[in-house]
DNA sequence: TGTACATCAGTGAACGCGCGTTCACTGATGTAC
DNA sequence: TGTACATCAGTGAACGCGCGTTCACTGATGTAC
């Protein structure tokens, strides 16, 4: 009896060749142990392998060091989220100023769903020593690059529309993405703070400068 | 010879009556560490100790335990970000619109000129573990509420004067605040974004719902 | 003016902990002949 | 069909580290008489 509500799983070994599997399952815990905490600083080497169900050296096998790990599942939490970007953008077939909100509620809604996640990927809170271990500054730059450009396209299409008024594109999409990131950090971080219900729809009516109906 | 960049400082034990100079420094050392480093983990109640020049456990004397530092440089850091506020819209004495802006890049100013502790002020960087040590709930609520108040007043200011259209000045203020920290934060964590020139006055115009002159 | 004493400010050694990482290893599984 | 062998997936023990915190202590300084 006497449950240990942090048991490890019931492991077999992979078959030859299928050894990869376990770099996936790793990824997985990861994710799994920072939405849970919402702590970077809980995922560990350690209780990632005690999470898989594996010996903690194992993980050698797939990853050069622990922030190779960490870099890993910022690489999966940005893919994810362009992923679900694209399907909002596409659902919505209808008028570009739909097809926008819908893209600003969507991503929203990634970073509600996995506060811990958001903050690892845009809140700061994971930025490795690039001066020892083995990830370089190449592996930093761009991540984040492709959601910015699905907002950039669809503020695009609003101006040429005529629904939205900006003057400068690329710079009222960095406008749009502070207010987004703002409010989508606040909320990770604050959940208890009393928003105005309508808060979402007053930061994205003001930054895409959406004209009068 | 062989200079130690961690070198403590040479120290003399305060006088008698004057014991509590220490828990000044200690703060002091706490903010030092975390403006160089930008990481509130290296914040460590042993590192702090090592600055001052003292063995760690004389912080003892001072907190209860190492939250209580961090709560501590954390009360001190919105001390200091609303005098400077006050300080900001008092000496533009001029028009609400010129104090409401004034208001906002002196709200820019502070995090930019002290990442470190931004983050640990709004980050969520520094979420203490409340079922467990000094920090209580009742320590934590309330930060950041002058602030807020700071940038309200002088919303509203501007709403009186007829220079900015909102049909509601508290749900607009914590928009206005929201594009202010998506702007401080980002650059406190991402300062080799291609930021355009002109992103503040952008964000803050638009949310501001600034008339046009 | 002297002296015993209480108090104050701070120390040094030690504890147990979880961490990242290394090392030599084990044992199952597939392959060559 | 059998067998030797290489490879693969993963292990167990150990390392040194910095951490928060505890404990009994020291020695200077002010105070009461």
């Amino acid at each position: 009896m006497g449950d240990d509500t942090s048991a490890t799983r019931v492991r077999v070994r992979n078959r030859r060749g299928e050894g990869d599997r376990l770099r996936g399952e790793i990824v997985a815990a990861a994710v799994e142990l920072l939405d849970e905490t919402g702590d970077e600083s809980a995922v560990t080497l350690r209780s990632v392998a005690r999470r898989v169900g594996i010996a903690a050296p194992s993980i050698y096998r797939h990853f050069p060091d622990q922030p190779a790990v960490m870099l890993a599942v910022v690489r999966s939490a940005f893919d994810e989220l362009d992923e679900q970007l694209r399907g909002a953008v596409e659902v919505e077939g209808e008028a570009p100023r739909g097809r926008l909100v819908a893209l600003c509620r969507s991503y929203l809604e990634f970073a509600q769903a996995h506060p811990g996640r958001y903050r690892t990927m845009f809140g700061g809170v994971w930025v490795p020593d690039l001066s020892e271990g083995s990830v370089t500054k190449d592996d930093m730059v761009g991540l984040g690059r492709t959601t910015l450009k699905l907002l950039s396209d669809a503020l695009e299409d609003c101006v040429d529309a005529g629904c939205a008024a900006s003057t400068d594109v690329p710079a009222d999409t960095v406008a749009l993405w502070l207010g987004l990131h703002g409010l989508a950090h606040q909320r990770a971080v604050a959940p208890s703070f009393p928003w105005p219900p309508d808060i979402t729809e007053r930061v994205i009516a003001a930054l895409a400068h959406f004209t009068e109906e």
